[in-house]
DNA sequence: CGATTTTGACCGGCGC
DNA sequence: GCGCCGGTCAAAATCG
């Protein structure tokens, strides 16, 4: 059911790993193409009116809302869920993925709002340590796409 | 058979 | 201090 999956692939080696064809995605925080990589806009505790921070602050945090049928784009990472929760505020579970690199400890965080079921949030969290065509790389050919390892 | 998904349990922080 | 809430882990099950 990936119906983005070709479109996403290409669009991420390409460089723009969320503009996805079809998809209407939207950076709410920081852009990767726009301000650069940033630190989390924020983080745990901050959204509660407090800045103390309770975890390791050094990872960046995208917000990119999409208007997709599928929970998850496949932006040319491999992912592995590793929970699923329930939050108040959505009616709809939240997914969380990891990604399946050792050297990679980037997490990724799949919510669907619930006033728009068509609308999914994606955010990332933390920083890519290799190419996003990590093994399953046909292609052979991305430059430019480490956009993520530039920095 | 190995990697991955599922689902409940567990944990840490914060509010009351 | 307890309960709530969000995030992670881990064991069992499933898929390829």
């Amino acid at each position: 059911s990936w119906v983005f999956s070709q479109a996403g692939t290409s669009a991420a080696r390409a460089g723009n790993e969320f503009a996805s064809a079809t998809t209407t995605t939207t950076a709410s925080c920081h852009g990767p193409s726009s301000c650069g990589w940033w630190w989390a806009c924020r983080w745990k505790g901050a959204e509660k009116g407090k800045m103390k921070v309770r975890r390791k602050m050094r990872e960046p945090r995208f917000c990119f809302q999409t208007r997709s049928e599928v929970d998850v784009l496949d932006d040319g990472y491999k992912w592995r869920k590793y929970g699923q929760k329930v939050v108040k505020n959505s009616l709809h579970p939240r997914s969380y993925y990891r990604c399946t690199h050792s050297n990679c400890r980037v997490k990724k965080r799949v919510e669907r709002l619930s006033e728009d079921c068509r609308m999914v949030i994606t955010t990332y969290e933390g920083r890519h340590t290799h190419t996003p065509c990590s093994d399953d790389d046909a292609g052979g050919d991305h430059t430019g796409s480490c956009a993520f390892t530039s920095f």
